[in-house]
DNA sequence: CTAGCAATGTCAACAAGGCTGACATAAAAC
DNA sequence: GTTTTATGTCAGCCTTGTTGACATTGCTAG
């Protein structure tokens, strides 16, 4: 990271980072990371017969309270079937509830019942547990630059959602 | 993000970013960014009858060339049939050797042939292509960043295997 | 040398969660 | 009144993860 022989390439800093063993390293950190991210809520899931599908869906319905099904179908990216797989179980299972749209009745608009909502803080808890750490070891910094740099790995659509996402909530 | 009743918290700046707005912002953008992440390969692949899991064989066979089965065990954290399933197509296939250990007899090393390469490289010229670009438009310091906080969102082994990779191929 | 352990491979069965295609219903829109 | 939209559902398939059991080969310690 010092000197060495001039690590990156002959053509000045701008490249300097831009090898192909940065970007492996960028690309097996993100490998990594992401197991490490889902690992903690996996755990809680597990024992209760839910899985990562049933942690998205209930994490994007607290996060957009109301929402349709269509709504998040085009957020998570999977088909109605998949998804509907998973929202049929959350609703047997009295986590979710599905109300009849009052502007559009064809809609469903989904929200967490009480005990939607326990679950879903446990999840949170977990995930924001190891994020908060992560993002205090780095520092504010390098919390930026971690989003501005994931925010740009996004298909533009996806960064749209995201971004769409973050003002509701506000 | 620039006034309001105090988005973070009454006490100073090393909270300010700590919010659980700022946590599930992070949270979310590992979501979306992830997606991206494997989308270009995953296309790549699909024709070929491949998923991810061929992808991330290949990627720590090239990485690590004559790594064992029990190394690359470690790295992916499968099991071993769930590798071996994997291992045995691309054997099958010719996309990857596995020659008896000449210290050790029982172990196997592996590496990939020409065709194996090829593949590699289709795949990690997509990958890195948008790793690329994303680094780009991010800048560099972002991408210390990012590299800072998945670092430590890694569990404690898997960074020590990252870091050990990324040693390894200096 | 032999007993035990290690590295690998393999069979079978199962589950989660993607996918496609087809079809049904109710409500909105034209 | 026909068509489109939003949703739900059935059936079947695929990948990729899991567990458990078992075989083979070769290293290693006694």
């Amino acid at each position: 990271m010092a000197e060495g022989p001039r690590p990156g390439g002959q053509h000045g800093e701008t490249l300097l980072f831009l090898t192909d063993e940065q970007l492996r390293k960028g690309i097996e950190a993100m490998f990594f990371a992401y197991k490490g991210f889902t690992s903690d809520p996996d755990r809680i899931l597990e024992p209760r017969g839910y899985g990562r599908a049933h942690h998205r869906a209930v994490h994007f319905i607290h996060r957009s309270e109301g929402t349709t099904v269509n709504n998040l179908l085009a957020i998570l990216g999977v088909t109605k079937q998949s998804l509907n797989r998973v929202l049929r179980t959350l609703i047997e299972d009295g986590l979710v509830e599905s109300r009849v749209g009052t502007r559009d009745k064809r809609e469903r608009n989904l929200y967490l019942t009480d005990e939607g909502k326990l679950l879903e803080r446990e999840l949170s808890d977990a995930q924001q547990a190891r994020v908060r750490d992560a993002f205090r070891a780095a520092g504010p910094g390098a919390v930026a630059g971690f989003r501005t740099v994931l925010e740009a790995m996004m298909d533009p659509e996806m960064r749209r959602r995201y971004q769409r996402l973050t003002e509701n909530a506000r």
